[in-house]
RNA sequence: CGGGCUGUGGCGCAGUUUGGCAGCGCACCUGCUUUGGGAGCAGGGGGUCGCCGGUUCAAAUCCGGCCAGCCCGACCA
């Protein structure tokens, strides 16, 4: 533990895996693929989860549980959406010591098995909107892993909604991808662009798919959240049919959206740097660390006591802290572990500080420049301010770089040079044909992340083909 | 599934070319001295060298096969 991490600037990928391991979010697990949630990313996954969830309820929807396995005849039901995720099943044959009559699919989502329950629940209008989201776990066959952005199994909420009308449905959509925006700026302090999914990146069964988007710190694109307008395609491959205002059978139009453990990776991408896990002072499972320091018998007492003092006053203000008690590590070993951990501020308490009535304030995202000195009984107060500040602070910044990294190319020659000379984000007029897209794609093996809602008056020509742009697009390579 | 790299105490590696006592650093345990930015000294524990087979007096090392992991591609939250 707290080792030296690859820099950045060497290796990003290196840096990532290394900043997972050492900040103990996770390890490898002797399953392909799969990997081990520790303790301490959990609690940051437990943190995002109550942020999301809280908001879940406030529009009204409500948890539930549907079953892992999912009879493959379902899977098979909607013609899209067998099509996009055969390749990546996990299916179970046998059972029981026999073989299965009707294989099991794991799920690698769960639209169709809720429909088919969706189709026993809802037989009126009355019973619409309904309004369900589940958190579980779902496995997807993934050639390539990674640590947290995409491991076979992973961790998410799915929501899974059916609405009266087709506004109704396409409203619920959007209003979620904001739900999920305001989450990414607002826990999760990384500024997002919102928009609509071209039809070769769309979900497997949608008829839109909309997205957010965040750059990470090597300048490629994140899909940080999805949420999809369903049309009536799952519910009429379940028959799932209400009688409507008028007494006439009307096929519910439906919504799905979700995010993933993936988002720990995006905020590991997006904050962190050579020390270590930056992490945002809304998320953090610790927010303040407080850190003793013994230099002689004489004061130790004191020390101790002042700190777990400090640490009381910060517990009482609402903050989560924790102190480092650890006897027989220095301070100097706890500095670099705490940083390695992201925790947003540290508190140094020593004979030093003591003398004068103080202590010391560290804040982790300004690195050793950040320290600021502090009356005792004001510890508090100054803390809760910092914390607030450090979060806006790393927003600020994740902003001032995803702004500094988006172009807009006005040739094909800038473009793929600018995708090749370093990346970011490129905003360029797209006429619509997958033909296009897919040129951009061979050529840079950048995609079009979203059309963005923002769209400017005139998208302008095509980049490729040079043909009127329907469309404004993002053009980046992705995780 | 194609290409590349790698499998040796928990982690990182040397040793493999040229077969001959299984080593180093970190971590871990004990003790003492320490403690304001990754402590020092002393002592200690821990490895059927990825697996299976072959060659040999003798294999981490040579030969054959298999497996796993990572990185780069195609596919993807």
């Amino acid at each position: 533990m707290a080792q030296k991490v690859t820099p950045r600037s060497q290796d990003f990928s290196r840096w990532y895996t290394d900043v997972v391991q050492y900040a103990e979010l996770a390890d490898y697990s002797p399953v392909r693929g799969s990997m081990v949630i520790r303790p301490y990313g959990y609690a940051l996954w437990e943190h995002m989860q109550r942020a999301l969830d809280d908001m879940f309820r406030a529009t009204g929807h409500q948890n539930a549980y549907f079953p892992l396995f999912i009879p493959l005849s379902f899977i098979e039901k909607e013609a899209e959406h067998v099509e996009g995720f055969s390749p990546e099943l996990a299916i179970v044959t046998h059972g029981g010591g026999k073989k299965l009559e009707d294989p099991l699919v794991v799920r690698p989502t769960s639209e169709t098995i809720i429909n088919a329950m969706f189709a026993k629940w809802i037989k009126s209008y009355r019973d619409l909107p309904l309004l369900i989201n589940q958190w579980a776990n779902v496995v997807r066959w993934e050639m390539r892993t990674r640590l947290f952005l995409r491991t076979t199994e992973f961790l998410w909420q799915e929501g899974h909604t059916a609405h009266e009308t087709e506004q109704e449905a396409r409203d619920e959509a959007r209003l979620m991808l904001d739900v999920y925006a305001k989450f990414a700026e607002e826990w999760a302090a990384t500024p997002v662009v919102k928009g609509i999914k071209t039809d070769a990146e769309k979900f497997a069964g949608a008829v839109e798919s909309y997205s957010i988007e965040a750059m990470m710190g090597d300048l490629k694109a994140l899909q940080a959240g999805t949420s999809h307008y369903l049309g009536q395609n799952f519910a009429k491959a379940f028959d799932t049919q209400f009688l409507d205002r008028n007494n006439e059978l009307q096929y519910p139009y439906q919504t799905s959206w979700g995010v993933s453990t993936r988002l720990v990776g995006m905020t590991v991408l997006v904050h962190g740097d050579d020390q270590g896990l930056i992490l945002p002072p809304r998320l953090a499972p610790h927010q303040v660390v407080v850190v003793p320091i013994i230099s002689s018998e004489e004061t130790a007492d004191q020390v101790m006591d002042a700190g777990w003092s400090v640490t009381s006053a910060l517990h009482d203000a609402g903050i989560r802290v924790t102190m480092d008690d650890r006897d027989g590590v220095r301070p100097g070993f706890k500095f670099n572990e705490w940083e390695m951990k992201g925790v947003p501020l540290r508190v140094e308490v020593g004979p030093r500080d003591l003398a004068e009535g103080n202590v010391t304030l560290a804040r982790r995202d300004l690195g050793r420049e950040g320290k600021q000195s502090v009356a005792l009984e004001q510890v508090a107060t100054v803390a809760t301010d910092l914390l607030e500040e450090i979060q806006q602070a790393l927003f600020d910044r994740a902003a001032t770089f995803m702004a500094d990294n988006t172009f807009y190319p006005a040739t094909y020659g800038e473009l793929v040079e600018g995708i090749e000379s370093g990346g970011g984000f490129f905003y360029a007029g797209w006429c619509g044909s997958a033909a296009c897209e897919a040129k951009v794609k061979d050529d840079t093996q950048a995609t079009i992340r979203c059309l963005p809602f923002d769209q400017p008056d005139d998208p302008g020509p095509c980049i490729v083909c040079e043909q009127p742009g329907a469309h404004q697009a993002v053009f980046a390579k992705a995780y």
